[in-house]
DNA sequence: CTAGGGTTACGA
DNA sequence: TCGTAACCCTAG
């Protein structure tokens, strides 16, 4: 069987077990959730937002897994007004990007998204007004509040509220945050039912007392008769016994209806060698599944039983195209099933597919509210930006995650908390982009450009703390920062980010660093740039919206947006969010957005060329989880880092 | 989709 | 006003 094992692919073992990990973890954070853990949800999610910078086995519903993620962690942190995922948003505003990902993905019935964006946007809109943001709260209104007809006295009474600036009101109390969290809960695992992991898999075979699987539908009793293949966990199914695979076969083909007896498969499956090799038994047999489009039985068969779901070892493709009949994958998740999401996943095998991200909506309509409110102080806007990006770079050091990432997204997405309102600006920032390789960490001062000289000394003091600490914690999750700019509150603001973490977005990071990094941050936007070693640039550049001549911030946007959607597949509606923005946003008809490169992603880029090779900006943009990147944004990086002999 | 040249935002 | 990173546009 280790042979099969290297056939399958050329698959590294840390591809594979990360992936078993990925698996595991998302199904833990979906566990915790479930309990109200958020604090051990946090934690997960950080977990798989770094893991997801390695390789991984891409298999098929990972990026159903990951927009999961991305959206719980979301909205986990929805009434957390000061946090960000994208830059302008607020979480829940995030999770309503996220949401329309997945249902884009997934063919989520209109309705039901419908009804789960109403929901979010009500809840924004009472935790604004709970919290006294009544202008936030009219925003948010005005932007996404629905305009069909049996919400009309919702809006009105919201209207009201915001109008008479009552952060009380008996509507108020009747929804609780918790309750709102579990029902997006449930809403997640009606599309989606987490299988239940191989390596928890494996370990209950293993006869490991205590383990119970959770959220996961799974039976397992019938599972534990399949033990015999737990054994060992690591070696997974290669070394099955003849008897094994037949006590195996007993219990799925019993599950499935499958009428042909193990000895018939057996009979089957000599002659078939004999002939020619069938490649499907073949690999059944020998343990990996391979892709190819099994015959009806032969194929489900045996093969995957052992080894079990986990065509996770292997290939992801096949498991694509095969999982309904064929095994325990199938029956694990069910919920798959639901999701055209599989198709999509495509390639994203190799990294972590891009979506993760979230994608940069965030970008796009960033500035402009903050922008808007800080008017006074131009200034001190840019140097809130800039402290994003500082956070970004810190990351790599400290950062907290959250976990969309997915994306993706993260990616993913960096949140952020601001003390809004009040004089500091502070923000915290999750990166949730994960911070790949520690890469980063490297280059740290030596390269300034220039143009940081001059900041050096912030970077230094911030930047370099981040540095040194950093390269361990990359795995940290979510770096959160924060950056003020009053300097008064930087003793403050490390607490913040405690604090955040607590709150459960991020929970790791090395708080060390990060303080360090938050005080020098604020008055320098220089910081950014450092800390994460690149530094190429790393102006913080907050994102400006940066267009061409017009202003039309419209169209500018959506191109960015787009694409990382792409990743996932949400586009479209942006735009219709994005009208929305410039539509009512009389804050600031905000043009484009300049987005400068964070040190995280500038070492993504690195590594998609190492792996790559320059030029194959696309491939490289999908394998990471950039958001609000073009391949064309990845080229001009590239040639910027070039020019600047970054690389 | 990429390469390359032009444009623009933004800090100094 | 200048330099430059980020971004845009367009040809191939």
């Amino acid at each position: 069987m280790s042979a099969s094992a290297s056939k399958v692919s050329s698959l590294s073992d840390e591809q594979i077990i990360n992936r078993w990990g990925f698996d595991y973890y998302v199904f833990k954070a979906l566990s915790a959730f479930r309990d109200a853990d958020y604090t051990a949800f946090t934690h997960f999610t950080s977990i798989i937002e770094n893991l997801v910078v390695r390789p991984v086995d891409g298999h098929s519903d990972m990026i159903v897994k990951l927009r999961c993620m991305q959206f719980l962690s979301r909205i986990n942190n929805g009434d957390k007004l000061d946090l960000t995922f994208e830059e302008p948003k607020t979480p829940l505003e995030s999770a309503v990007s996220v949401l329309e990902s997945i249902c884009r993905d997934m063919s989520v019935p209109p309705r039901e998204q419908e009804r789960v964006k109403q929901a979010i946007i009500e809840t924004l809109i009472m935790v604004c007004l709970r919290s006294g943001e009544f202008t936030r709260a009219e925003e948010v209104l005005l932007r996404h509040f629905s305009d069909a007809e049996d919400s009309a006295g919702k809006k009105k009474l919201f209207e009201s509220l915001i109008r008479r600036r009552r952060s009380s009101h008996s509507v108020l109390q009747l929804s609780s945050y918790a309750d709102f969290k579990q029902d997006m809960l449930d809403f997640i695992e009606r599309l989606y039912r987490v299988p239940e992991p191989f390596l928890l898999q494996m370990l209950k075979r293993s006869g490991h007392p205590g383990v119970s699987s959770e959220p996961v539908t799974s039976s397992s009793q019938d599972r534990q008769k399949t033990s015999a293949a737990a054994e060992h966990h690591g070696g997974v199914c290669a070394r099955l016994s003849l008897h094994s695979l037949r006590q195996v076969y007993g219990v799925l083909s019993e599950r499935y209806g499958v009428s042909v007896s193990f000895t018939q498969l057996q009979q089957e499956l000599e002659e078939e060698q004999e002939q020619e090799e069938s490649p499907e038994l073949h690999l059944a047999l020998s343990e990996t599944p391979r892709e190819q489009p099994e015959p009806p039985y032969a194929g489900m068969t045996i093969s995957r039983l052992v080894q079990e779901d986990d065509s996770q070892l292997s290939a992801a493709e096949e498991e694509e195209e095969e999982t309904q009949i064929s095994s325990p994958h199938s029956e694990c998740s069910p919920a798959q099933i639901c999701t055209p999401a599989r198709h999509t996943q495509k390639h994203n095998r190799i990294v972590l597919s891009s979506d993760v991200e979230a994608e940069d909506h965030a970008a796009s309509p960033p500035s402009s509210r903050r922008s808007s409110r800080h008017k006074q102080q131009k200034k001190s806007v840019h140097s809130e930006s800039k402290c994003v990006m500082v956070e970004d770079d810190g990351g790599s050091s400290a950062q907290v995650c959250s976990p969309a990432r997915p994306s993706s997204s993260s990616s993913s997405p960096a949140v952020r908390r601001s003390a809004r309102d009040t004089q500091r600006q502070s923000r915290i920032v999750l990166s949730s982009d994960v911070e790949p390789e520690d890469h980063a960490t490297s280059p740290p001062s030596s390269r300034r450009s220039s143009r940081h000289k001059q900041q050096q000394k912030s970077v230094h003091s911030a930047g370099e703390s981040a540095l040194v600490s950093s390269p361990a914690h990359p795995s940290s999750p979510a770096s959160v920062r924060r950056s003020d700019r009053d300097t008064q509150n930087q003793s403050s603001e490390s607490e913040c980010v405690m604090e955040v973490e607590d709150g459960g977005s991020c929970v790791q990071h090395s708080t060390p660093a990060r303080p360090s990094a938050t005080d020098t941050q604020r008055h320098n936007r220089s910081v950014t740039v450092s800390s994460e070693s690149e530094d190429h640039n790393s102006s913080p550049a907050p994102q400006t919206p940066r267009r061409r001549s017009s202003p039309s911030s419209g169209g500018a946007h959506k191109r960015r947006r787009a694409r990382w959607q792409d990743v996932s597949g949400t586009h479209e509606n942006w735009s219709d969010e994005e009208s929305l923005f410039s539509a009512t946003s009389g804050r600031s008809s905000k043009k484009y957005s300049r987005k400068m490169w964070t040190v995280q992603e500038s070492e993504w880029l690195k590594e998609g060329v190492r792996r790559f090779g320059a030029g194959h900006w696309e491939k490289i943009r999908s394998s990471f989880p950039f958001t609000g990147r073009t391949a064309v944004n990845l080229k001009d990086r590239w040639r910027t880092m070039l020019k600047l002999r970054l690389v």
